[in-house]
DNA sequence: CTGACAGTTGACACCGGTGTCAATCGACAG
DNA sequence: CTGTCGATTGACACCGGTGTCAACTGTCAG
């Protein structure tokens, strides 16, 4: 039987140029077919236990690992999940990797990195060429991507799953989010219960949600208390240091100078410090600040900045958790995960609001 | 010739699940074979131009992308790169990423991303994984990850190539890497050419190659310029703030205290003036103050900090340039590229080191 | 002794591309 | 008219896994 031996024996490996052992090599090795690997590889039943012995073993000696490769091609995915980002904060974009990771770690999905420009014409595009090629399983959007509407239909129109971190608005995919609003408004409680009422207020970008949502959580407050907005304490930044300098500029020089600024994150509140403190007028002493984000240099500087913290880290997780979940079959289907998330942020009180002493 | 036309349908492809195009829908479309599609793919010659121009108006028309899948188990290689970090600041991070992922975007070659901890056991074991599953291409190892030599040992068996960033020294593979003597021997040289001899140096986290590298710059300068080393002048640290404020303490009570202090980074140089500042001693005028990497920190804290920036970004393009372009096949061979990187630091002078005045 | 049936295993096609090799075609020299 | 040769094209195997289905085994009831 000379031929039907030919034809077990499938193919000899020239072991391929990373060296490392293929299915067919621990088939050949245990003696059994490639099936057999695979079900033993995927713990289905139905394989007799001196069997899968076998092929552990030829698996264990020949230092065996499945490629995705494979893995991918045969179940038309591609056990990547991308992380689509445009321009956030290092701080803000290093802790949502790790969360993110660490969520697809314990599922065994990878991590792609890619980096966009939400206001470029080819946006679009980009991204059906990172869905046609590589083939992504789905998409993790923190803000303002996930604020692109021509984008988020294209996903709907692919049927590719997507979660948005801090979106605008919560549309039919998943996401997470923090809640800006009560946090604005809690920060400015604050400083409302030490006894300001004529606080200064820097806006942010006005591309991001976030801004619209904290200057609402501000306003709240102030209506809250029976304090009337006065046009001239509001002003207009892009969340950077400059214009949060330039902001301060204003705002300290007017007549009757606000004894407290909210500064809509912490970049822009160093801003204020910096042309604060340039012009010889202490913080808090002269006027209390307070940022958002709780960025390092909130931590370091002296006075520490009143600040809110975002759980960047576990925002990040729970949303990879979520997407993968939402797309990987699972037996306990009874357990439905939400589809939003709503998270708070941690408010810091620290030395750079005081009371009103005047 | 109805035998043969049969033949040459090879296969009705149902749309695969994606709903995307295959290459095999375009060779029907274009009445073609899947051969020909892929030589118009690859740029082959000796296709006739009119088979060309039917072969892209089916894939245009069917807005066909070629899977990095197929491509990747054809070759064996699954055109990814991964950046394996463990635990840099956010901003070195985040520059270096979008220097990688600019040159890997003209390359067309995805950035895969792994966070590993530099000094667990398993980190050979979880490379290991990372090779065999993923079957990356190469890999971006910042320091202290590539100082690992259990992990570059693994490498080199598997014959897997790697740039090092920063690494403590050359080694056989490729490495980028920044001027980190020089550079702390140029900032130590301003201080001397403002007149400061007794000069506080705090030392970096010793599992950074850095750390030695700063300390001999800024020892170097000292002997250049004959000033003694002061042993009491040199303290400790880990990089972090709160080593920076501890060092800072210990160095800003001595009975003769330095009239300058250089910190290894900027995060300690952070600790150092928040410590002088809630000390009530004034940076620059009663200590000046210098620090190293040119964060956020440095530039929006008042006074602002004379420090040395790396050109992150650009390091991280030139890594990764330097990696695919090793493993790609090129037919301009005689254009060598080096194999070892060195780059300059931009200098800072800032408003925190000024002239003793005494 | 026979048939039904669950447990176990393997042959084969498939996923989406590329590499190899042979077949076909047309032009041109002998 | 025939042979040679380069240009063009397609059939087929392959990369490393999984899904489908059929075949084979052994046990047990009828």
């Amino acid at each position: 039987m000379t031929k039907s031996e030919a034809k077990t024996v499938t193919r000899i490996n020239p072991r391929r140029p990373s060296g490392a052992a293929t299915i067919v090599d621990v088939a050949n090795r245990a003696g059994v077919s490639k099936k057999t690997v695979s079900r033993v590889l995927n713990s289905e039943p139905n394989v007799r236990p001196e069997t899968r012995n076998k092929v552990l073993e030829a698996i264990d000696e020949l230092k065996f690992r499945r490629s995705r490769l494979g893995l991918a091609l045969a179940h038309n995915r591609s056990y990547l999940i991308a992380l689509v980002y445009d321009n956030p904060s290092a701080d803000f974009l290093s802790y949502l990797q790790t969360g993110i990771m660490s969520a697809c770690k314990s599922r065994g999905i990878g991590l792609y990195l890619h980096q966009c420009n939400y206001e470029s014409p080819t946006l679009v595009e980009d991204m059906a060429q990172l869905i046609g090629n590589t083939a992504v399983d789905g998409l993790v959007l923190p803000s303002p991507v996930c604020d692109q509407q021509p984008l988020l239909d294209l996903l709907t129109e692919q049927n590719v799953p997507y979660v948005c971190v801090n979106p605008r608005d919560q549309n039919h995919g998943l996401s997470v989010a923090v809640n800006n609003e009560q946090s604005a408004y809690e920060l400015t409680e604050h400083l409302i219960g030490l006894g300001h009422t004529r606080i200064g207020f820097i806006k942010g970008h006005p591309v991001l949600s976030s801004s619209d949502k904290r200057e609402l959580g501000f306003r709240r407050a102030l209506r809250r208390n029976g304090i009337a907005l006065d046009a001239a304490l509001l002003a207009c930044g892009t969340n950077d240091f400059a214009s949060g300098r330039a902001a301060a500029a204003e705002l300290l020089q007017l007549d009757d100078r606000p004894t407290a600024i909210f500064a809509n994150n912490d970049e822009m509140a160093a801003g204020v410090l910096y042309e604060a403190q340039s012009h010889d007028l202490r913080v808090p002493e002269d006027v209390s600040l307070i940022g958002f984000d709780n960025t390092p240099f909130s931590q370091h500087v002296w006075p520490r900045l009143t600040t809110a913290g975002q759980p960047i880290a576990e925002m990040g997780m729970t949303a990879a958790a979520m997407l993968i979940d939402s797309f990987s079959d699972r037996d306990d289907s009874d357990e439905k995960h939400p589809e939003h998330v709503k998270m708070d942020c941690e408010i810091l009180i620290r030395e750079s609001t005081k009371s009103v002493s005047s």
